[in-house]
DNA sequence: GGGAAATTGATG
DNA sequence: ATCAATTTCCCC
């Protein structure tokens, strides 16, 4: 070996593959330097073409690999798709949910924007010179056309596959992976541009001047104009143009044009309310340099979102840009109206609603620095805001932050870590704040900033526990509807308020089951009950959305018994519609709000006073503002109490605050009534008092002798596959895996194996491991020893690693 | 995740 | 025996 070769130059490129690891790639000549940290570049990997991320430069290759060379570059070295701070971030967070790096890149930018290699035939030298008769020559004939190379299925001529076969054999084509266009790119329009001064002198007939010198003279000056704009300003202008074109006085060219995330709907700018002085303290206190974190903790209707406007307009004045997370945009477009009736539509918005065409157009405006406000759901807080000040997680304690597939991460946690990173304040608000936020507050990590006034002057509501084994409810049609609550609800109406009913359970009845024989009809895939829809007039599995009709008899007894049991909000609209014939009367749940449009409707009819009490699941609970509504029942305050999992009373006292924030905004004081057959709960005395430090009196402790979060880190592992026997054994393999490497010992616990509470789901049987540790460290050493168990190719089953799991069904 | 090799299986 | 369907195996 001579040592006067040149130093090999290559990058680490994270493929979006389930592999956990990157790939090194060689840079052509050309390329050297030019690819940077957090491009995108095209390559060859296993047997097709692939986009994937430079994650970095000329770090040591494997010495046994041949390297391939990277194909292209597909970003600039100025303008990579992730700049250093997020690719940082992004890389970090690959570690720490232990996802791989290649998925978490591509989830962190706009969907659909990667080209991607489908199979195709490129011609070989001996295919550009052959001479084919018939179809096969026509089909080659078009790959020389087309550069040499086409997809398969776009080849003119269509080749079958004997055709191909006998094409390879012969030497004439070989397989290659070939680029399809991307699904999203920047949309364009044609636009002219006067290259040329405009004649002075009329030309026309009598000395008037010419439509087109006309039309030559209005855009001069005027830069690119959309031709559409054109045809506007001057009817018929598009032979005119062609024309001026001609004659080269105007020139054509492609204008990147912004596709509309507001559907053309403006909103009128409003002018800053005066702030009161909790208020005014959260702001002082947000402003300011570096890293800081905040709990703003206010009900609902104190007055965040007003916080939020003041500190992101701090930012904004100081030079620094600002990321807004809402739990789920398309769900709160007051919220948008809003920010955008204060900051103007210098904002960019990033919702499922839009188009992913559109979101791509959000996300480049921050990227170029035209805007430097990013709204937007979990996923905006990849958004590429231009030097981020500050980062707001709205209803802070809401489960969606917490991705439920792919990449597990939570939002309101990587908001936490981005903004440490980057030197940002990032201001949590909820009425509720999770226990690990309250702990996070004593801990002296976040500080709590209290808003205790409801500006619109409306009191708290007062809140009743129905004891229903006091308040037996009557054996009627409403069996659920205890005699206060029914009492209640007919004064609100007499009253022409209106009233909330909640219940978390949608359908008609919860299950079928046999009066003869007790079976149960069950989702044939699932290990669950399925769900009656009466208005659909079918059996749903909640879990896997299977659909069934009813049986005419017993499929287990054959006997013609079959009974719906307990109830969902399709029966208690039902049952409301007897018991208040006259009253008009709403559901909200997943079944009837499909769309954002439904969701708007229903609200719209709401605030109209058009419906008089409204049943719902937690839908209900989110944030939406019924200035009409005095009364909310709970109907079954228990029913979430006794799900298997340690936060089942945070979850319940949290949807119930926010359900119970539901009544009396206004001028009217609310009410909210809660039947449960269990009213010594801390949950619900906390509720009663508005005390929600008094839940987390009682709450943390009870953690912390259980050695569960948020005093110690959790992980999950679930192990599923279609064989049973298989997956009972490798979750035991994991156990003891997990049992090797100290677990129980140390700080840590190890919970299982054991079938998971959906023990089957999909035609899939799951298993569940759960490991707690009192360190972070720790966690992470289980974790290696359970991932280095864990077989390379486990065939069907599948080994799910969730860090800080919110759900464990 | 996915393309192609390797292996299983269904069929006259 | 043959081919299609399914499973397995690598990816710099």
């Amino acid at each position: 070996m001579s040592g006067s070769e040149a130093p090999l130059h290559t990058v680490e490129v994270a493929v979006p593959v389930p592999l956990r690891q990157a790939f090194h790639y060689r840079l052509r000549p050309g390329d050297v330097g030019r690819a940077v940290p957090g491009a995108r570049v095209l390559v060859q990997f296993a047997r097709r073409a692939l986009v994937g991320y430079v994650v970095a430069v000329d770090t040591p290759a494997p010495p046994d690999v041949k390297l391939a060379a990277v194909r292209e570059l597909l970003d600039p070295p100025d303008a990579p798709t992730f700049d250093g701070p997020l690719l940082r971030l992004l890389l970090w967070m690959a570690d720490y949910y232990r996802a791989p790096v290649g998925e978490v890149l591509r989830a962190a930018h706009p969907a659909g924007i990667n080209a991607k290699g489908v199979p195709g035939l490129a011609l070989t030298a001996a295919g550009r010179a052959a001479h084919e008769p018939g179809a096969t020559g026509q089909s080659l004939a078009w790959l020389a056309r087309q550069g040499g190379e086409g997809p398969l299925e776009a080849i003119e001529p269509p080749l079958n596959a004997g055709q191909v076969t006998r094409l390879l054999d012969a030497g004439l084509v070989v397989r290659a992976s070939v680029l399809a266009a991307p699904r999203v790119d920047v949309r364009t329009e044609r636009a002219v541009r006067a290259v040329a001064p405009a004649p002075v002198e009329p030309r026309g007939p009598g000395g008037r001047p010419l439509k087109r010198d006309e039309i030559h003279a209005w855009l001069v000056g005027k830069g690119a104009v959309l031709a559409s704009e054109v045809r506007e300003a001057f009817p018929n202008a598009t032979g005119h143009l062609k024309q001026l074109i001609d004659e080269g006085a105007v020139a054509e060219e492609a204008v990147e044009v912004l596709r509309d995330p507001f559907f053309g709907e403006p909103v009128a700018r409003d002018t800053p309310p005066a702030l009161n002085a909790g208020q005014q303290r959260a702001v002082a206190a947000i402003a300011g340099d570096g890293f800081k974190a905040f709990l703003l903790h206010g009900v609902t209707g104190s007055g965040k979102t007003e916080v939020y406007l003041h500190a992101i307009e701090r930012a904004l004045a100081a030079g620094r840009g600002a990321l807004v997370l809402v739990p789920e945009i398309a769900l709160t477009p007051q919220l948008v109206r809003r920010f955008r009736a204060r900051l103007g539509d210098a904002i960019a918005v990033l919702h499922s609603g839009l188009s992913d065409g559109a979101r791509f157009d959000q996300w480049r405006r921050l990227k170029r620095g035209e805007v430097r406000v990013a709204i937007g759901a979990r996923s905006a807080l990849f958004a590429p805001v231009p030097d981020l000040g500050l980062i707001v997680v709205d209803e802070a304690h809401d489960g969606s932050y917490k991705q439920g597939e792919g990449v597990r991460y939570h939002a309101r946690d990587m908001a936490l870590v981005r903004g440490l990173r980057q030197g940002a304040r990032v201001v949590l608000g909820t009425a509720t704040p999770s226990l690990e936020t309250e702990l996070n507050v004593q801990r002296g990590k976040l500080a709590r900033l209290a808003l205790t006034e409801r500006p619109t002057g409306a009191t708290l509501p007062t809140v009743h526990i129905v004891d229903l084994r006091v308040h037996r409810p009557p054996e009627d049609d409403a069996p659920f509807l205890s005699r206060p609550l029914r009492d209640a609800l007919a004064e609100t109406l007499a009253k022409g308020e209106q009233a909330i009913l909640f219940l978390n359970k949608r359908g008609y009845a919860s299950a079928v089951h046999c009066e003869g024989c007790g079976f149960v009809l069950e989702c044939d895939a699932c290990d669950v009950a399925m769900t009656w829809h009466a208005r659909r007039q079918h059996l749903r599995c909640h879990y896997c959305d299977r659909i069934r009709p009813r049986p005419p008899a017993c499929p287990s007894c054959g006997a013609d018994r079959l009974a719906p049991v307990g109830r969902g909000t399709e029966k208690v609209e039902d049952a409301l519609r007897g018991l208040f014939p006259q009253a008009r009367i709403g559901r909200m749940d997943r079944d009837v709000i499909t769309t954002t449009r439904a969701l708007r409707t229903l609200l719209t009819q709401i605030r109209k006073r058009e419906i008089d009490i409204l049943v719902g699941t937690q839908m209900v609970t989110k944030g939406h503002d019924f200035p009409g509504v005095t009364l909310v029942g709970v109907l079954a305050a228990d029913a979430g109490l006794n799900f298997p999992d340690f936060r089942a009373a945070e979850r319940t006292f949290q949807l119930l605050t926010q359900v119970a924030g539901r009544a009396g905004r206004a001028d009217k004081p609310g009410r909210v009534l809660v039947q449960t057959y269990d009213p010594a709960v801390p949950a619900l005395e906390a509720l009663v008092d508005h005390d929600h430090a008094r839940f987390a009196t009682v709450e943390l402790p009870r953690r912390q002798l259980m050695g569960y979060p948020p005093f110690t880190y959790a992980a999950q592992v679930r192990v599923d596959g279609k064989n049973a026997r298989a997956v009972e054994a490798l979750a035991k393999r994991l156990g003891h895996a997990a049992a090797r490497a100290g677990a129980n010992t140390g700080g840590t616990r190890l919970q299982g194996p054991a079938p998971l509470p959906l023990a089957v789901l999909r035609d899939r049987v799951r298993w569940g491991l759960l490991l707690t540790a009192e360190r972070r460290d720790r966690l992470r050493t289980l974790l290696d020893a359970i991932e280095a168990a864990t077989p390379e190719r486990p065939g069907d089953l599948r080994v799910v690693v969730d860090v800080d799991p919110q759900d464990f069904l």
